[in-house]
RNA sequence: GGGAAGUUCGUAUAGUGGUCAAUUACGGGAGACUGUAAAUCUCUUGCUUCGGCUUCGGUGGUUCGAAUCCAUCACUUCCCA
């Protein structure tokens, strides 16, 4: 084991979670939220600061405010970036925790994705833009040299995946050698109707926080706010409330909605990974956190013990 | 007190005698997804031992046949008092 890993749906309980263990373990926090990463989205993304202090002593959490809102980010770009610091942490003796609810972020780094730096190429995608999605299927279809398994349901995403294919064409395949990660995976959830009254207050208290007053700063800075719209969930309701083409009631309850609908489509997400292999210690969210930083301690010790005689080197 | 309209599968709607287990939207559920993933997309949604079964406010009628027609009761909304 070299990496622990807090998975969950939104609203669960992750990150005070991870902190606490993060502050039990003496190691940090490897965020894996693709909305966190971003500077000025606060309220709305859920980067509770004073989760990250426990018992008066501040986790460290990395990856959260390294980009400005607007800028371009992905699972390349993540999974180089959680490297960086993953290395570091390991250099320093250490088991990082990687906390987050991005699926596709935390399955990028747990099952090794060899992923390459492919540059958006304009001029092809304008040309593949005259193609219809049956003809790009087709000629992805044609192409396959990855091993990957891009979805084809809309043009965006074949186009893209046409432009992979392309890049690797023309350029040598220079695969990135990442550290192999062995991960120990803890999932938080709670009961469907708990986890919906759980979005809904955490809703009114974003509310009440100046969620409102985040999207309007956000968009006076010079963020687009179609760029915030593409954010979704909070982004996205707050915004087109915020420049009237929506009333507040109606942001509150599509917002509250969206946000169920994400919760479900992550369970969806972890479910997929369960099935590939990958094994989660789901933990009941209603537990007391003491709980829960004692059920997580007994595996990882369980983990230590019989793993002991041939790595030494896994030291928390 | 008088008059008008309405009551449909979680909600809102469509359906005006057979082609209706019943339209559409939302919500719910399941799922896809290795490149903007809080995004994007798909399927499903009365019950079923898959032969059927029970549904359209309640009851009773008309009819070979009713969500659809009639009577009546209940409730809701609106208008005049």
């Amino acid at each position: 084991m070299n990496l622990i890993t807090i998975l969950g749906p939104t609203a669960g309980g992750k990150t005070s979670f991870a902190a606490h263990l993060a502050h039990e373990l003496g190691t940090d926090v490897i965020s894996a939220d693709s909305r966190q990463v971003y500077r000025g989205m606060d309220i709305g993304s859920g980067k509770d600061v004073d989760d990250y202090v426990v018992n008066g002593e501040p986790v460290k959490c990395h990856l959260i405010d390294i980009l400005d809102a607007g800028e371009k980010y992905n699972v390349f770009r993540y999974q180089k970036d959680f490297f960086d610091v993953f290395t570091q942490i390991r250099a320093a003796g250490r088991t990082p925790i990687m906390c987050g609810g991005t699926g596709l972020y935390i399955e990028a780094v747990i099952r090794n994705y060899q992923l390459i730096d492919v540059p958006a190429n304009p001029k092809l995608r304008a040309r593949l833009e005259n193609y219809t999605l049956e003809e790009l299927k087709e000629m992805l279809a044609s192409m396959k040299t990855l091993h990957n398994t891009t979805d084809t349901d809309t043009k965006k995403r074949a186009i893209r995946g046409i432009e992979i294919e392309t890049f690797i064409k023309e350029n040598p395949k220079v695969v990135p050698t990442y550290p192999k990660i062995e991960p120990l995976v803890f999932g938080v959830k709670n009961p469907r109707p708990i986890e919906r009254e759980k979005i809904r207050i955490r809703l009114e208290e974003r509310l009440k926080n100046g969620m409102v007053d985040e999207m309007r700063t956000l968009i006076a800075s010079g963020v687009n706010p179609d760029d915030l719209i593409y954010y979704g969930l909070e982004y996205k309701y707050v915004t087109l409330y915020a420049i009237g083409k929506m009333s507040y009631d109606e942001m509150k309850e599509q917002l509250y909605i969206a946000i169920c609908q994400f919760a479900k489509r992550q369970m969806t997400w972890y479910r997929r990974m369960e099935r590939m292999g990958v094994r989660i210690n789901w933990i009941d969210g209603q537990l007391p956190m003491e709980r829960k930083v004692r059920f997580a301690k007994e595996i990882i010790n369980h983990i230590l013990q019989t793993s002991s005689h041939k790595s030494a080197t896994a030291s928390l």
